[in-house]
DNA sequence: TTCTTCATCTCGAAA
DNA sequence: TTTCGAGGTGAAGAA
């Protein structure tokens, strides 16, 4: 990059132009857009096949790709972070390929029209601070365990079973082994079968006179999940994540 | 839109040209981009913060708005479509906020500086075709059925039980039911726990006499998963999805 | 590398 | 609207 210009664009720019723009703004490790009427093809995990139409692609430095239409939160095609982008011209179009092994996995988008392209240099040394999750959960619950019952005392956390990592592990006021699954949103039958899984675990690893119990942690429960808690022998208490 | 300008764009603008921009693109239906240095709050399902660093901003008017590093494939922050997006001057910088109900969320972004802001008027006709997906997979098997083994009869897709529904419902050639869960890639416990409680139901349902087998049909298991399958009873046959 | 689970998961379909 | 499961899920942490 230059230091005076953290930012370079075009508009409607020829084929030879665009392509100019984008091989060094990829070289000099920008973020680079594009913006026009393309196809777009894709062949890895599965493939796919996309018609003209008018999309945003953006090219990360670190290997990512996303190519964005007017609609939806998510990108209609992608590339993970750590492939090669490259560009080329092909019958007066370009096109933007970005490729991987392990798996192969191979995206290409050709533009019929580049109606804009841009390469953006910047820095950005902040990491997100992000509250309201489940570890925050965790916490909560460790400071305060009456929040899952009276007389319950956490163990360990993360504790491994042959079926997994426990998240709190401990005993109850009758010396009772207990497990809590902790969930930061309401949860459904998925979060009941992980938590069997892991009381099934402990019930074979630990000696047969062993009880031991297992609570469903979270803000709420849906109707099944409450009954397959209840089919399995299993409790639910209702905890709201920290932080808001 | 005009006719004959399918993009609008600004470098280092001053904010309030910044703001006009935006505020047109964005009554217009415009897909509305901007990269600069900003500050990052959101609220809603949790709580984060992120500090200065240069960013892009995407609004799409179907109401989604995303906030990308330059680093990973997913955006750093957010905003599902649905939302109201809007911008204001506040000290002289550029604000962007994205909010909704239901739950409630709200996204603000502080531009200390922008490098450049762009609204593109497009349209997209095309939907994406997609192969290699679990449909194609049933698919595969319904043609096939021999693929899960011989004499398996398929007598219905999404068969509902209790626990959900089944991907696919059938009989082995000795008559007793089948119930076969789809994977279209390699699978773990949680595969398994979904099968069991498919198996579970139909067992609960069906007569007592019924013998219920229960079948996950995948290109690979882990070892967890295989051995989980073992304590549970139940079966694994590895079958690719076709596409590619 | 593979495995396991979390995620402001998103998305679509069905009830 | 909520529920449920798929996804080219992605991302992080551990073995």
């Amino acid at each position: 990059m230059t230091a005076d210009r953290a930012v370079e664009t075009l508009s409607y720019p020829a084929p030879a132009t665009a392509l100019d723009l984008v091989e060094r703004g990829l070289e000099r490790g920008a973020l680079v857009t594009l913006f026009g009427t393309c196809t777009v093809e894709y062949e890895g995990r599965a493939a796919s096949s996309l018609g003209p139409g008018d999309r945003h692609v953006m090219l990360k430095p670190d290997g990512a790709a996303l190519v964005h239409t007017d609609e939806g939160q998510q990108p209609v095609n992608w590339q993970p972070p750590g492939c090669d982008h490259a560009v080329a011209l092909a019958d007066d179009a370009l096109v933007v390929t970005s490729d991987r092994s392990t798996p192969d996995e191979h995206l290409e988008v050709t533009f019929e029209t580049v109606t804009h392209a841009a390469a953006f240099d910047g820095t950005d040394p902040e990491d997100l601070a992000l509250t309201g999750t489940e570890a925050d959960l965790k916490d909560r619950i460790l400071e305060d365990p009456a929040l899952v019952e009276a007389g319950f005392t956490p163990l360990a956390t993360e504790r491994e079973t042959p079926a997994g990592a426990v998240d709190i592990y401990g005993e109850d006021d009758a010396g009772r082994t207990v497990v809590v699954e902790l969930k930061r949103r309401r949860v459904g039958p998925d979060a009941v079968g992980q938590l069997d899984r892991y009381v099934g675990a402990l019930r074979r690893d630990l000696h047969a006179d062993t009880d031991v119990r297992g609570i469903l942690v979270a803000p709420s429960v849906t109707d099944r999940a409450r009954q397959l808690l209840a089919e399995k022998g299993l409790e639910f208490v209702a905890v709201e994540p920290p932080g808001r």
